[in-house]
DNA sequence: TTTAGCACTCAACGCCATCGAGTGCTAACA
DNA sequence: TGTTAGCACTCGATGGCGTTGAGTGCTAAA
C-alpha cells in the first residue's frame, strides 16, 4: 500500500511525535533518521501521506502529526514489536504471587502493576461470577434472621453477603442446608445453575430448598460495578494532551463510570487488541487509545484488562506490558484452579 | 477581639470570596452588604484587618482575600451555622439503609454520599478491626492446605482471608477448631485478645491451639490501606484553585496516599472539627481545609470521615453535611450492633 | 526523481499602551 | 473623633502590533 520510503517517513514522524508531543517537520526527520534524502523529498512524501490521510497538519506552518489512520497503520505493520524482558516478567510475577491466595486481590494488583509499569491509567475487569465454579457454600448465622452466605468459588474467590431470611434459622439447620447445597453445587458453574438444578434442589429439600435457592441467588447477585477496577488515574495528568483540566476531568469521569468498561473490555478474542481514537465507540474517549487483552483460566477467557492514554502513546511498549500482565495473570489463575 | 463592624466587614469579605473566588474590594462590600457606611470606611477597616492578619492582599491594586487566620475566626465565631434539613436527613438515611446489612458497604456509601452532597472530595476511615467484637469464627477448607478464615464481627463486618497452613486439616477438624475458637472469642474485642486469652487457647487445644492462634492473627492482620476510602476526586477539578493541573495532581496523589489519612482523620474528639490551610500538618495539603468528624457505635468513637477542599470552602454547609453523614452513620451502626 | 532556493504562512513571543479595579492618603465635614 | 469625598497612584489584565522562526509548497535546475 505504502512504498518503502513513505513507510519509513511515516514511522519516523510517528515515533518522533510519540516522543516529543510536538508536530514534526521535514527537517527534523532528515536530521534524526538518516534516510539519505533531503528535507525537500521528505516534504513531498509528507504531503502525499497527508493527502492519503495518514498525517495531519494542525496549521500550515507547523509540522505533521499522525492521524488515527496513521497510528493504525503504524500499529498494524510499521511498529517494531517490543518483547518484555525476563526481569520484567520476574518483577511482575514476584509481585503478583504475593496475592496468590485471593483472586480479587490478585486482579487488583494486576491493575496497579499495569498502571505503574506503563505510567498510564489501567482498567481491569474481573471474571463475572458466571464464569466461576462452586467449591463450597456455607451459611452462617449472624443474627436472629440474618444469615451470612459464604461462597468459595474456583479459582480462589470468596464472596460473602449477609441476607435477611423470611424466618429464623438456627445453626444446626443452616449447617444442614449448607451440606445439602454443597452436595448439589460442588463443581458446577453458575452458568450450569439453570432451572433444572434449582428444581432438583427444591425437590430435595422442599420448602426449605426454595428458601435456599433464594438465598443463593440473592447472595450471588453482586454489584457489577464492583467488577471493574481502575488505577493510575493521576498518570493521565502528566500527559501534555491533558494539561487542560476540562479534558482531564472528562476522562477521569469516564474512568469512574465503571459499567462503561464492563462491555468495552470484554470480548472473547484472544490476544492483545488496540483501539485508536475514533475507533472507540464512546465519544468521551475518542481522543484516546486503548490497549486491551483478555486473560484466561485454562484457555478459557474469563476477564480482560487494558490501559488507556492519549492516541499518542508508546504502542509497542504498551502492547508488551499488557501482554505481560495478561499472560502472567492467566498463568497464575490457571495454576490456582 | 474584633469590634462589631470589623467583624461584619470580615464576614462580608469571606462570604463574598467564598462565592466568587475573586479578591473582594471595598466597593463591592459597600454595595452588596448594606453596612450603612461608605467604601472609604470599609477600606480603613480592611486595612486594619490586613494589619492584624485576618485578610491578605494578592497585590496592591486587587481586593482582599481571607487568610487562614481570617477563616479560622470566621468558622469559630462569625459564621452562621447551617442546619441540615429534614429532607436531607431522609435522603441520606434512605440511601444508607440500603447498605445496612454490611458495614463496609455502608461506610463506602457514606463517603460517596458525602462527596456528592458537598461536591467535594470525601474520605472515610473505617473502624480498625481492634474496635470490633468477635461474633463468629469459621474455618473452611479450600484446598489441601488452604483454609478460609471467616470472621463475623459486630457491627455487621465480615472479613475473610485464605491462608496456607503448616499441615493439612480436614473439614471435621476445622469444624472442631472453629467451635473451640468461637467459644473462647465470642463477645470479646480484638483489643481484649491479649496474651492471656491466647495462652488459654493454646492451653485448651495444645499444638493445634497454637496453629489456630496463628491462623487468627494472620487472618486479622488486614491491610491498613483498605481501611481508607476516598471518593469524589473529580469534584476537585471543578474548583478554580485547581485549574492548574500540577496542583490538582498533587492533591489527588495525596488523596490516594491512604495511610496519610489513617492518622489524620482519626482522633478521639467528638463533634466536627475544621482544619484550615497551614493548620494541617502535611505540607501537601496546606492550601486546603478539612472538615472532619468521628462516628460512633454506642457512644464509642470507632472511625472518622471528612471532606477536603480549597481553604475557600463553604464551611457552614460542609459542617452541616459532615455532621449529617457522621450522625446518620453512627445511628445506623449503633442500631445494627 | 531529487533537491536547492525562495516566497509565503502563521503561531508564538515580546513590547507597549491602555484600561480599570482597587488602594492609601489627605482634607473636609458631622 | 469618626466618616467620607476626592484624588493620585499602582499594577494586573487586555489587546494591538511588529518580529521571529519553524515549516511549508512551489519552481526550476541538476
Amino acid at each position: 500500500m505504502l512504498d518503502d520510503r513513505k513507510s519509513q517517513v511515516l514511522r519516523a514522524v510517528i515515533e518522533d511525535y510519540i516522543e516529543t508531543a510536538e508536530p514534526v517537520g521535514s527537517r527534523t526527520i532528515a536530521r534524526k533518521h538518516r534516510l539519505g534524502v533531503s528535507p525537500a523529498t521528505i516534504r513531498n512524501e509528507m504531503a502525499d501521506l497527508e493527502e492519503t490521510g495518514y498525517l495531519e497538519q494542525p496549521h500550515v506552518s507547523a509540522g505533521r502529526i499522525p492521524s488515527d489512520k496513521g497510528y493504525r497503520f503504524y500499529v498494524d505493520t510499521l511498529m517494531e514489536p517490543v518483547q518484555y524482558t525476563v526481569e520484567q516478567y520476574r518483577q511482575v510475577y514476584d509481585e503478583m504471587i504475593k496475592h496468590y491466595r485471593e483472586m480479587e486481590r490478585l486482579i487488583q494488583e494486576a491493575g496497579r502493576l499495569l498502571a505503574s509499569m506503563t505510567k498510564s491509567a489501567a482498567i481491569v475487569v474481573a471474571p463475572p461470577i458466571e464464569q466461576l465454579t462452586f467449591q463450597h457454600v456455607q451459611l452462617l448465622p449472624v443474627d436472629e434472621r440474618d444469615v451470612l452466605v459464604v461462597l468459595i468459588l474456583s479459582p480462589n474467590v470468596v464472596k460473602n453477603k449477609i441476607i435477611r431470611t423470611e424466618r429464623a434459622f438456627d445453626s444446626a439447620e443452616l449447617a444442614l442446608l449448607s451440606a445439602g447445597l454443597n452436595q448439589r453445587l460442588k463443581g458446577i458453574t453458575y452458568r450450569d445453575l439453570g432451572p433444572t438444578v434449582l428444581r432438583e434442589i427444591v425437590a430435595d429439600f422442599g420448602e426449605i430448598g426454595q428458601v435456599m435457592v433464594e438465598l443463593l441467588v440473592k447472595g450471588l447477585a453482586g454489584d457489577k460495578n464492583e467488577q471493574v477496577y481502575s488505577s493510575g488515574m493521576t498518570h493521565i495528568l502528566n500527559q501534555p494532551e491533558f494539561r487542560d483540566v476540562e479534558k482531564a476531568k472528562a476522562l477521569i469521569e469516564a474512568l469512574e463510570h465503571k459499567d462503561l468498561w464492563l462491555n468495552l473490555l470484554c470480548d472473547d478474542l484472544h490476544g492483545v487488541r488496540v483501539t485508536i481514537g475514533k475507533e472507540n465507540i464512546y465519544s468521551d474517549i475518542q481522543d484516546c487509545s486503548l490497549v486491551t487483552a483478555t486473560y484466561h483460566v485454562g484457555g478459557h477467557v474469563v476477564g480482560s484488562l487494558g490501559v488507556i492514554g492519549p492516541t499518542r502513546m508508546e504502542y509497542a511498549r504498551m502492547l508488551a506490558m499488557v501482554e505481560l500482565i495478561a499472560s502472567t495473570l492467566s498463568e497464575l489463575l490457571t495454576e490456582m484452579k
